[in-house]
Order: structure tokens, then C-alpha cells, then sequence
DNA sequence: CGGTATCCCCGAAGATACTG
DNA sequence: CAGTATCTTCGGGGATACCG
């Protein structure tokens, strides 16, 4: 279990192809069934955003709501102590933000050629 | 180049096995020679510590400095730029930190059963 | 609808050997 | 000493099918 960083650890929760998008859409839009969630990342899996959703439902990060009926509905959202990384991922936003420029600074901005193919649609925060 | 999401930028950093503990170890001990740093990190290849050194170098996060002599020796050091990381890395380490407490708390110490069978030795900082 | 269960592939990381 | 070069292995993640 390799634990001699703690550090790690706080990464273990943003690692995962797809972790750090389903928390932003989280983030975003409050409450959202498992459908939502899917239909709003479009190349995800069920497999994948199950299973995403299963390690930070584990990390107390997000709760997952079930609603016993026929058909099933499932919601998820951001816990409360799930809120308390908020800060966290702005600051890393914010100087991710920062860096991409540094780096257009260091190298030119002809190296984010053909980016920006997504049109930035939904992204209320830490674009 | 999936750039929707600016803080995935600051994620690729930090990311890939050995980052995390490469950059502990310079901002520690300032500067190291390439088989002082392989010394400190028992476990890491040469390859992989070279691949990992030369990401943060294009990021502008470690200095190379290689002394041209036989034989060779060649320095590594983290740059001005690459200390002002120093803030967000210390929140991620604490709130990590935190974290594992609030994970004791939900599910047991006995969850982290045979782990802190690594001494914790020279960790200077975010341990 | 909201998942499991399987199978499969590919790329990151390990092992080993060689070199200026 | 500080790396490359080459081969191999392993598991995260994709595709597809099925289920309560």
C-alpha cells in the first residue's frame, strides 16, 4: 500500500481517466441521475462510470442515492465533506490555468494546435 | 488533447508512478545527483527515473544541469517556477493527510492494517 | 434504468543488457 | 556515472452482452 506520502493519497481520489470530469459535472449541476451523468460525458462507459463513482462514493466524496422503483433511479451528488475539496481543486485549476500558459510562454501557443475541439459547452467552473 | 478541463494539466504533473516521490525528494534535499536521487528511491528504475525527470524538465518544474566530464554528473533541482508548485502541494499533502484520518474515522484503523512497514526515514516534508 | 459479467487490447512500467 | 535500447509483462480501461 505504498503509504509514505499522504500526499498520494489526495491524488488516489483525482486519479482515474475519468474522475475529475464526473466531480466537475457534479460539482456543476448539484444532483444528477446515472443516465445524466452518462448522457454528459459522452465517450464514458457504464462499466467506467460505475466504477468511478463506486471509489469516490467510497471515498465519502460523492453519495449515491437509490430510489427503489420500477424503473430503477439512481442520483448522485457531492457530499459535504465532499465540498470541503472544492478549494483544493480551484487552486489546482487555477494553476493549472496558469501553467498551460507558462508553458505557451516557454514553447509558443503553436503547440495547442488543433485543440479546443470541444466547444467548452457546460463547464460552470474549473474550466 | 481532451483540453476541457484545465486542472487535468496540473493532475499530468503529478501524475505517472514516481513524480510524486521524485519531487519530495529535491524539494527536501535541494539538489541531487541522478544516483543520489536512484539511491533515495530504492524501487525505481533507471529508465523510469530518467522518463519522469526529463517530463518535469519539459514542464519547467526540475533544472538539469549536467557537468560535462568523465565521468559524467549531472544535478537535478527543482526551478523558481517549479517551488511556487510548493502551495498547492502542501494543501493536497495536508488535506490528504486529513483524509485518511476521515477515512479511519468511517471505516476503522484496521483498514490500514500491515501498512507503515516503510520506516518514514528522511521524509523532510508533505509525509 | 442502472447496473454486472466477460473478453480483449494496448500502453505504461519492469527487467535486462549495452554505451559514451 | 548517467543514461539508451530492447523485450516482456501486467492491468486499466474499452467493447459487448446480459440482467433485476
Amino acid at each position: 500500500m505504498s503509504t509514505y506520502c499522504k500526499f498520494e493519497t489526495a491524488l488516489d481520489i483525482l486519479v482515474g481517466k475519468w474522475k475529475p470530469v464526473i466531480l466537475l459535472r457534479l460539482l456543476a449541476n448539484g444532483t444528477m441521475r446515472f443516465s445524466e451523468l452518462q448522457k454528459s460525458i459522452p465517450d464514458i462507459t457504464k462499466k467506467m462510470l460505475t466504477q468511478q463513482l463506486r471509489e469516490l462514493e467510497y471515498h465519502d466524496i460523492v453519495h449515491r442515492e437509490v430510489y427503489p422503483q420500477v424503473p430503477p433511479k439512481v442520483e448522485y451528488s457531492i457530499t459535504e465533506y465532499g465540498k470541503g475539496m472544492t478549494p483544493i481543486l480551484q487552486a489546482m485549476s487555477d494553476w493549472g490555468a496558469a501553467h498551460v500558459a507558462h508553458l505557451d510562454e516557454l514553447y509558443g501557443k503553436n503547440s495547442s494546435e488543433g485543440a479546443f475541439l470541444v466547444p467548452v459547452d457546460e463547464q460552470a467552473e474549473f474550466d
